[in-house]
DNA sequence: GGGCCCGCAGGG
DNA sequence: CCCTGCGGGCCC
């Protein structure tokens, strides 16, 4: 057989070009290199800047009720978890980030203080609307749903299935979800493919029943809904957009279950590249940032067999206080 | 595990 | 109304 197929060898093409974008638009993390051995340098164990003040709001201009009750976090076995986890062994000691406010995720039946955290609704009434840019008041940034449906009770991303929800001057949201092999998820930025292209097929009876197809065009910025469209004004309008990780993306700083709320990013830009398919169609592509002074990502450890825990330095505290980053006054 | 069906929210 | 869409459950 051969050594490397096509579909690897332009995936790691495709993640090599994205990842050097990334670095190009300033990032400054650590960088996780899933196709290469980690070199583990003399780690300094030690942390600087110890007390990292939890009181940064994410430039939000409205930032009562950010507090979250944890009474009602408290569902021991009221919660209802999706049929697909029951009886899935996920070990959280290896996601627990201790510095991280934020939980990774919740596990069914456990549930320990250190990976405990802001939970939201799984469904009820919204009690906000879903297409305003920024921030959600009342929803910390870390909140964790069971599924997509609670997202889109507490209006942080709309659609039930949708991964990009927006409006004529950008994406108010968007869902990562690991849909597309060649995505780079930093952490702090990620490169994100757009939809369509897709021919939703059915059976005979039921047209057009399915939610998902594999690529069979290419996509644009025009056509679909203009969901990519939405994206691309972002980049111009520079307009926050509330990022959603959810359990199926390959990365880690996804949650190992579930979907979580990891705050507000911008579109730095966007274009067009051939896509994870057999016919090479095109997709469009977007790379977004985060924005600062928001509570830090949680890390969990490295997925990789080998054991390499690839993030020991994470912690250094980046906020440069230049670009103080308000979100654009809502209009 | 895979296939199929399903409801739903949103934008045009 | 029409269409889409990085869900989720159920059945096999």
């Amino acid at each position: 057989m051969p050594s490397i197929s096509s579909y690897e060898q332009l995936r790691l093409e495709n993640i090599k070009k994205n990842r050097e974008l990334l670095m190009q638009l300033g990032l400054d993390k650590p960088i996780f290199e899933p196709t290469e051995k980690v070199v583990k340098k003399p780690t300094a164990t030690k942390k600087r800047k110890g007390p990292d003040t939890p009181t940064s709001e994410n430039a939000e201009p409205d930032t009562k009720a950010q507090r979250v009750s944890p009474s009602q976090s408290t569902p021991e076995s009221g919660v209802r978890r999706s049929s697909r986890n029951v009886g899935k062994t996920v070990n959280y000691k290896r996601e627990i980030v201790k510095e991280s406010p934020i939980p990774v995720a919740y596990s069914s039946g456990v549930k320990v203080a250190e990976n405990e955290g802001p939970m939201g609704r799984e469904d009820g009434p919204r009690r906000c609307d879903p297409k305003t840019y920024g921030s959600i008041p009342g929803i910390a940034v870390g909140t964790w749903w069971p599924t997509r449906q609670g997202c889109s009770a507490d209006a942080i991303h709309a659609p039930w299935v949708g991964g990009i929800s927006g409006g004529k001057q950008g994406a108010y949201s968007v869902a990562l979800s690991g849909g597309y092999d060649d995505d780079v998820d930093l952490g702090y930025a990620f490169t994100y493919t757009g939809s369509g292209g897709r021919d939703l097929k059915g059976t005979k009876t039921a047209p057009k029943n399915l939610r998902t197809a594999p690529q069979s065009s290419d996509q644009s910025f025009e056509n679909n809904a203009s969901f990519n469209k939405m994206l691309q004004r972002s980049c111009e309008t520079k307009k926050p957009v509330r990022v959603v990780r959810g359990f199926k993306c390959k990365s880690e700083y996804a949650p190992s279950e579930g979907y979580r709320y990891d705050g507000l990013y911008r579109v730095e830009r966007a274009w067009m590249e051939k896509g994870m398919n057999a016919k090479g169609y095109l997709v469009c592509k977007f790379a977004f940032k985060r924005l600062p002074n928001q509570p830090p990502l949680p890390v969990r450890a490295s997925l990789d067999s080998m054991g390499n825990s690839a993030r020991e330095t994470l912690e250094e505290d980046e906020e440069n206080p230049e670009e103080v980053e308000d979100e654009p006054k809502e209009e």
